[in-house]
DNA sequence: TGTTGTGAAAGCGTTCACAGCG
DNA sequence: CGCTGTGAACGCTTTCACAACA
């Protein structure tokens, strides 16, 4: 039990900042690694190497939980994992439905890291009447008519969004309305919900996008003949390539771009 | 990265805030739908709206990007598109590797919204033997024997990885030692990179467990019957059911809990 | 007039650096 | 002595509010 304190007094939990708790995950992941390999006590050190961060935003994201590790000695692992599970929630049965079992939506089931800390697929739901029956990842799938009731009589809270981006925001008021409070988007479009709803997203393209910007920038930069920051010279990157193949990636096609193929 | 001042005239493309970069593809989108249904200008407000953000946010994010609206009237939808198309890289042709072509690799080969953008699926790549030759999506499936040539042979820049967690790795390393320098990692494990090379992650379990974070609040707060956001009580939600069930949902099982299942 | 573009202020998140404690 | 926990400094992001201007 360490530090007493394991009360319920003290546990400030309203204060934790979202950048915390989007990175207590990472850790509960490099401990989980820790414990099946039975360490015993970890670092902050280690364990911020194991989880990507530096040791100091560690330390200050673990005083938002309490004070769990013990000085000149470390955090121990199975209590670290415990705590941050309990944080998070993960002591608990978590139903989830998925809607929309396309390729993205089968994968999504299929997916070993659903089923894990918690999570449990109670249901997938589609729209498309022949799927309904069929088993994807040993769950049969029922059509979109039962998403009420499903959500009702499971006690569903979380649900997953996996339809094309037109059916998203319908399926979303559907699932809010049933009772869902915290919904995981796939599809690309920006969904509005009322307040005390939670969304996350998750888009493939905007990722891509993304890493395009700053793909292009290191080209630009090579063209340019700029400092090249020491690991890029090792090898000749795709950026070099790139950048000695035309002068600046920006100036291609004039405008009659963007033909703008699907909803992206 | 590189500190310096490439040159780079006027466009002070160095300075876009990173924040504003993720929120591009965001008004890309929005601005496409437009463009679609042939809106010719937009106001800030309208098109925050429509983003899903606020439109001083939008504004202060337009700026860094230069001066392309017209007080007292608004933006140009399709001059919008272009700047920003352009500002992203994605005038040009981004050839892409799918490596680990399992169910979401598949999945992922055939998200329409990949192939939509400027990014062309160049090659999908699995470790299994039985799968080379096989198509998905309509192309063939390569051995990862292929990697480096193909990478080299089709000038791929960006990879992304959805194999196994344990291959990740070693999947990584290869990419990049064959010319990769952007990642888009799909497997639940940090990956070390030389520095040049840019990694995003998609990590479907720490988003649900971020989730269980939020849901767990909010139940805890409800069965402390604490003031409740307008909407939550529109309807009897999840939340409420659950936290009625029992005390808090923090108070669960004593400690032997957290049996690690898998690699979360 | 209506809407952009932007300094200035406020709010968060990260990093530093070291006091405190085992 | 070693490592945690944290106040303080810093830097990035958001928001405010209004001057600039078509």
């Amino acid at each position: 039990m360490a530090t007493g304190r394991t009360h319920r007094p003290a546990t400030r939990s309203r204060g934790i900042p979202e950048a915390t708790v989007a990175r207590l995950p990472l850790y509960l992941r490099a401990l989980t690694a820790l414990s099946e390999r039975s360490v015993p006590t970890v670092s902050s050190e280690e364990l911020a190497a194991a989880a990507g961060v530096n040791s100091a935003k560690l330390r200050k994201d673990f005083s938002y939980l309490g004070s769990y590790g013990t000085r000149g000695v470390g955090y121990d692992v199975e209590y670290l994992v415990y705590q941050i599970s309990r944080e998070l929630g993960l002591t608990q049965d978590w139903p989830v439905v998925i809607v929309g079992i396309g390729n993205l939506g089968a994968a999504l089931a299929n997916y070993g890291g659903f089923a894990s800390r918690g999570f449990r697929v109670a249901a997938l739901i589609d729209a498309d009447p022949a799927m309904a029956g069929k088993p994807v990842a040993g769950i049969p799938v029922q059509h979109t008519d039962e998403l009420e009731k499903i959500i009702q009589d499971e006690g569903v809270s979380i649900g997953v969004i996996a339809t094309p981006a037109g059916a998203a925001q319908q399926v979303c008021e559907r699932l809010v309305a049933a009772g869902v409070t915290s919904i995981l988007n796939f599809a690309p479009t920006v969904l509005s919900v009322p307040d005390g709803v939670d969304v996350r997203k998750v888009d493939l393209s905007i990722e891509l996008q993304i890493l395009a910007f700053h793909e292009q920038r290191k080209a630009g930069e090579l063209a340019a003949g700029a400092v090249v920051p020491a690991a890029a010279s090792r090898q000749e990157t795709a950026a070099a390539r790139r950048a000695a193949g035309r002068e600046s990636a920006a100036d291609q096609g004039p405008d009659g771009d963007v033909p703008a193929v699907m909803p992206t």
